[in-house]
DNA sequence: GTGAAAGCGCTAACAC
DNA sequence: GTGTTAGCGCTTTCAC
């Protein structure tokens, strides 16, 4: 077990200063090239990797961005990872990764542990953070942005889109199908927008043709497909009983129709189901899927660039608003007489 | 624009030296009530966070561990980095995330660029890495993890499951049911044992009972939905024509389904697809989706579990081996006459 | 272009 | 217990 070989071994070996290795090896270009020969030969016969700690020590920066999910499970949030990382890495940042499992106190937790490990900026999913996040944030002055959502009050950096707009996307697509009765099935709307926002979508969608979301129509489960079957018998116990089931989620769409399927409910002809994200699997379920389109990827790569832009220009736009798109398949049809 | 605030700082402010702040911080319990009192008020005062990589570089550890995957998107890694994430938290270790989109440099290239920031452990994909990886792991003294395969004639530590138990297993299932004409879909061979090892799981089992895979019969496809549409109009133009189709992972399988589907193919009457994987999307799919079931939450736990004990203990199993199960849904059935 | 030396901010002996 | 101090390994002025 012999000690790692250090820069000092390196220039020793080279025979030359510490001062030449360290340029040889970040700065090549400020090093005649027989150094830097001398050099390379050095670090390979010594197989020398450099210290990141003491680089990033002395260079007061760590090429690294930590990323807070809700989960990192559910597809929308691995392909959103997928891109920041791919988005990242070409910028040579490294991704740091943590996940809350929509507990705010844990969210909070990973951001100060993030600090801790002097990330250069940060990555968040929604709007509803604890204060604290962004007072921590603001003390140590690390730039951060808040995906999937918008924050027009705050001064926020967001990459998001109208969560209110994809909810009246959908209710108006039913209520165009001839629905009155919509029930709503989320998750748990508390410290989350996305959910509240989504549902007041909804509900402003039917207030403008005179039609009321009762409150007992708002239904909230957990993110998962267990979540969806629950809320689908839940739904159907409702009087009066939903024609249309809009679900906050893909996920949550699946599960309810595989419930519906065991419960021998037809879908679309007795009841219309609809999710939001168009995850991949939406198109190719039975039946295919009415879902609002989120672009995911495109989340992903803006959210990277803002925050790299913030980083190292310290000049990016405050917002920015991506489109959703309504996706009519099989899911949901006219209304049962 | 303030400098942030140093461990000097506190002392000075607590009226105390930067080595009992110190202590205060990192082991309240060396040091008397009153000074911690001081320290912390002096912390709060100032939100002093401490400086990571300054810790890091005097402590000679990080704290943090590198995983390299594949993709990040596919259901199983996700699925898996959820179990890792949560598990190195829970242990007080940090997760850096790398994909290399199945391209033996880029993951070469990830594992140098883990080393430079000084990863104490390491969680790889399969056993077919370049030979390269090894030796800047050994060379760096850096302990790690191969997930999903089990190479028993190397030293690495391994914490996976039978591969060619897993193609034997499904193939055995589909002989069992009267089926001859098998063809076998999955990813690039090369450089990914765990294909490579499934299909001849399957030729082994086709042979115990006199029957040979033919060469045309296996077909090589991106691990993507797409993949499995087009392996699926590969295999439809086979001669002779197969009565099953053996996916190497579930999404290859949903892709082939789908496919068949449009090309009024029934499933399984005409055709039975498999999978490999058993992710939650499998029980949900229509056909349900017949597969094998690999305990993906079970590989991420015991390997972050391994890797820790390595960091920490220096001793832990080589290798270990995880149980995976035939799950016979709707998706096979009995061979058309 | 190159070498010497002064930090970067923290921890862990060690002496008191 | 607490203060003092010597590193941890690298980068980067600043002379030469």
């Amino acid at each position: 077990m012999i000690a790692r070989p250090k820069l000092r071994d390196v220039a020793r070996l080279a025979g030359v200063s510490v001062g030449s290795a360290s340029r040889a090896i970040s700065a090549p270009d400020q090093v005649r090239p027989a150094t830097l020969a001398k050099v390379e030969a050095a670090v390979r016969e010594l197989s020398y990797v450099r210290n990141g700690a003491a680089r990033a020590l002395a260079l007061r920066r760590t090429f690294s961005i930590g990323a807070i999910f809700p989960t990192l499970n559910n597809p929308i949030y691995a392909d959103s990872i997928q891109a920041i990382q791919q988005r990242l890495n070409a910028r040579n940042y490294q991704l740091l990764i943590a996940s809350h499992e929509y507990d705010r106190s844990r969210e909070l937790a990973s951001v100060r542990n993030f600090i801790d490990r002097g990330i250069e900026g940060i990555l968040l999913v929604g709007t509803d953070q604890d204060p604290a996040v962004f007072e921590a944030l603001r003390l140590a002055q690390i730039p951060y942005v808040l995906m999937w959502s918008l924050d027009e009050a705050a001064h926020h950096h967001c990459v998001g889109f109208s969560n209110e707009a994809g909810g009246a996307l959908m209710a108006n697509h039913l209520l165009d199908l001839g629905h009155t009765r919509l029930a709503v099935l989320g998750g748990q709307r508390q410290f989350n927008e996305r959910a509240r926002l989504r549902t007041q979508g909804v509900r402003g969608a039917m207030a403008a043709r005179g039609l009321a979301l009762a409150e007992d129509h708002i239904l909230e489960q957990p993110f998962t497909f267990e979540g969806g079957r629950a809320g689908l018998r839940a739904a159907m116990a409702l009087h009066p009983r939903p024609t249309a089931l809009l679900c906050g989620t893909d996920i949550l769409s699946f599960g309810a129709c595989d419930e519906a399927r065991r419960m021998g409910i037809e879908v679309p002809e007795q009841l219309s189901i609809s999710g939001f994200d168009d995850i991949s699997f939406a198109a190719m379920s039975v039946p295919a899927l009415t879902t609002v389109r989120v672009p995911i990827t495109q989340i992903g790569n803006s959210s990277a660039d803002n925050l790299i832009a913030q980083i190292e220009e310290s000049e990016a736009p405050r917002h920015e608003r991506l489109e959703i798109e309504l996706i009519a398949r099989a899911s949901t049809g006219i209304a049962p007489a």
